[in-house]
DNA sequence: CGTTTTTGACCTGCGC
DNA sequence: GCGCAGGTCAAAAACG
C-alpha cells in the first residue's frame, strides 16, 4: 500500500495511481477553507495552540459542515505539558489518504462521535520523529477530508518526491493567498 | 521475512 | 465515583 507514484497528470509513469494522494492539484481537488473557526483561520496550514481550557473551542465552532467537535486534550502518560501545535488541513478529495511526502504507520483507528466515518491515527515512522497526523472525514460531506498534523519533521522527506518538490511549491503558493 | 494494518483492550481527562 | 469520549498500545494478521 505504498505506492504513490505518479499521480499528476503531468508525470510519465503513473501506474494506475490507484489510491493515490496529493491529486490535490487535480481538477476536481481542491483545498478550500471554511471560516471553520470563529477566528476566521484561513490558509493551508492553520496553528493553533491547545491550551487545556481551549479544546473545546474547535468544537465549539460547528457550522455548515457540520463537524463533529473534537473534544479533550487527552494528553495521557502526562510527560509534556508544553501543548503541540496542531496544524489542520481540510482537503476535498476522495481519498484519505493524502500523502505529503513521509513515510506514516498507522497505529489506530476510532469512531467519532458525531460522525459515521472513523478517525485514523498515522505516526511518522522516522526514528525519533514523533509527528502525529490524523484523518478524519466529515460525515455530512463525504469529500471532505480533515488532515490534522501533530509536531514537526525534523527530516528530509523520504520519497524521491519526482516533482512533488515542484507540487508543492505550488501549493505554498495557494498558501499565500 | 520485515513491515504495516487491523482490531480490541486499556488508559486518561472530563462531566455528571 | 462512574460513565463517556477520545487517544494509544499491543498482538496477530495481512501484505510486499
Amino acid at each position: 500500500m505504498e505506492n504513490y507514484a505518479g499521480i499528476f497528470p503531468g508525470s510519465a509513469s503513473a501506474s494506475s495511481a490507484s489510491h493515490l494522494s496529493l491529486n490535490m492539484m487535480n481538477s476536481n481537488v481542491y483545498t478550500e477553507f471554511q471560516g471553520n473557526k470563529p477566528n476566521g483561520f484561513l490558509g493551508l496550514m492553520t496553528n493553533m495552540e491547545i491550551p487545556s481550557s481551549d479544546v473545546n473551542n474547535v468544537s465549539q465552532s460547528k457550522n455548515s459542515a457540520g463537524n463533529e467537535g473534537e473534544v479533550k486534550t487527552g494528553k495521557k502518560k502526562g510527560e509534556k505539558k508544553t501543548r503541540k501545535p496542531r496544524y489542520a488541513f481540510q482537503t476535498r478529495s476522495q481519498v484519505d489518504i493524502l500523502d505529503d511526502g513521509y513515510r506514516w504507520r498507522k497505529y489506530g483507528q476510532k469512531a467519532v462521535k458525531n460522525n459515521k466515518f472513523p478517525r485514523s491515527y498515522y505516526r511518522c515512522t522516522h526514528q525519533g520523529c514523533n509527528v502525529k497526523k490524523q484523518v478524519q472525514r466529515l460525515s455530512k460531506d463525504e469529500g471532505v477530508v480533515v488532515t490534522t498534523y501533530e509536531g514537526m519533521h525534523s527530516h528530509p522527506i523520504e520519497k524521491s518526491t519526482d516533482n512533488f518538490e515542484h507540487i508543492l511549491s505550488q501549493m505554498q503558493i495557494y498558501t499565500a493567498f
